[in-house]
DNA sequence: AAATTAATTGATTAGTTAATCAAAATAATA
DNA sequence: TATTATTTTGATTAACTAATCAATTAATTT
C-alpha cells in the first residue's frame, strides 16, 4: 500500500510548495469538471505549470488523488472534532457532531465535491473503488470511531436508549450525507436541516 | 433533454433484444470495473459484439448510460413499491419500505453498484453530475415522493409526530443508502440492519 | 426470387490520456 | 565562483477513447 517512491519526510520548502499548490489545483479542477475529466493536462493547467512538474512530485495519478484525499479527510475531520470537544456531555457532543458536519459541508462545498468525486471514482490497483473499501484496522475513520464513542458513552451514562450503536451511527451520518446530495432538500437551510436533524435524533436516541 | 434520434416506440423485436443485452453487458462491466473504466470497446466485448454496434443502437455512450439508469430505478422502485402496497397503515407501509428497500440492494448488488457508478460519473452536457441535479418537476424521484407521502399521511393520522418531512425523509433514505456504503456496518447482516433500523426510525416519527 | 430495408462489422479517424526523458533552468552547496 | 543537486519544461510515446462510414450480411417485404 505505502510505497511512495517520493519520500515525503525531508522533502524541501519548494517542493513542499510545489505539492501544495497542485493539490489545490486539482481540488478545484474536480470540482468543476469532476473526476472523469480531471486529466493531468487540465490539473496542470489551472495550475500553470507543466503536466510533467506533476509526475516529478507525484508517483502517478493515483498518488496525487491519494494525497488530495487525505488532506480533505484531515480538514473535515478537525473542523468536525473541534466543535465536539467543546461539548461536555454525549448530548452536546452528539448535537455539535450533527451541526458542525453540516457546516463544514455549506462552507466547504468544492472541497466536499472534491472529496466526493474521489471516494466514488478512484480504486485501488487491483481495482476496488474506494467507496467499497473497509477501513483499515489501523487507520480507521476517525469521525466514525468518534461518533460512536459519543453514542457508546450515553448509553453508559444511561441518557441514551438501547440502539445499536453502529447503526445508529449510520442513520447520522446518512442523513449528513444526504443532505448536499439529496435535491428534496436543496431549498431547506442550513439552519432549518440542523435544528430539525438534531431534533429527529435526540428523540432517536432518547431513553424510553 | 429528450432529442433521442433513435425512436423507440416502433422498434424491431431484433433491435429491443440487443438494446437490451447491450444495456445488461454495461451493467455487468460498470459493477466490475467501475464507469471510469468502462468503455464501449470493453461493453461490446463483454456483450460478444463490435463497438460500432453500440453506437448503432444508441446515439452515444451518454444515451446508453440513461437508458441504464432509468431501467435501473424503474426496477428497484417497482420492487419496493410493489411491497409498500401490501401495508396498510403508515406504520405498516413505512417498514415495508424500508426493508424491502435493504433487501433489494442485498439481492441485487450488481445493479446498485451500476447506479452508484453512474449517478456519481455520468454529467449532462452542461456538465453536470447527476448526483447534483434536481429531479425535474414532471418526472421526480418516485421513491422519494411515496416515502414522503407516507410520513405525511401518518402525521395526519396522528400516529406519527411532527417532525420535518423532508429531512426525515432523509434520513431514512440515508440510513439505507449508507448500509452498502459504510464499511462499518459491513460484518452486519439484512436482518439484524433491517430490523433495527425500523426500531430507530419508529422512535423516531413516534408522536411523543 | 428480387428488391428493399435493417443490422452488423472492420477499418479508420481525430482527439486524449498518463507517463517518460533528455535537456534546460534554477537553486543550494562547497 | 564552481560544482552539484533540485526543479522544470517541451517533445515524444504508446495506448486508449468515442464516433463515423463504407462494405457486408441478415432479415423483411414485394
Amino acid at each position: 500500500m505505502n510505497q511512495d517512491h517520493k519520500p515525503e519526510g525531508k522533502q524541501s520548502f519548494i517542493a513542499a510548495a510545489r505539492r501544495e499548490q497542485i493539490i489545490e489545483a486539482a481540488v478545484q479542477t474536480l470540482d468543476d469538471i469532476g473526476y472523469v475529466n480531471a486529466s493531468l493536462a487540465k490539473i496542470a493547467k489551472r495550475a500553470g505549470i507543466s503536466t510533467a512538474l506533476i509526475s516529478y512530485h507525484f508517483s502517478d495519478k493515483n498518488d496525487l488523488m491519494n494525497h488530495l484525499l487525505i488532506k480533505l479527510v484531515e480538514r473535515s475531520t478537525s473542523y468536525v472534532l473541534e466543535r465536539v470537544n467543546q461539548g461536555h456531555t454525549p448530548e452536546e457532543k452528539l448535537e455539535a457532531f450533527i451541526a458542525a458536519s453540516l457546516a463544514y459541508q455549506v462552507t466547504h462545498p468544492a472541497h466536499q465535491t472534491a472529496l466526493i468525486e474521489i471516494i466514488f471514482n478512484a480504486r485501488t490497483p487491483e481495482q476496488v473503488p474506494y467507496y467499497k473499501l473497509d477501513a483499515d484496522e489501523d487507520e480507521e475513520d476517525a469521525l466514525v470511531s468518534t461518533l460512536q464513542h459519543i453514542l457508546r458513552e450515553g448509553q453508559q451514562q444511561g441518557v441514551f436508549g438501547n440502539f445499536h450503536v453502529a447503526i445508529m451511527s449510520n442513520v447520522i451520518q446518512g442523513a449528513i450525507g444526504e443532505f448536499l446530495l439529496n435535491p428534496s432538500t436543496k431549498d431547506v437551510d442550513l439552519e432549518t436541516y440542523s435544528s430539525e436533524l438534531i431534533s429527529i435524533i435526540q428523540q432517536a436516541t432518547k431513553k424510553l
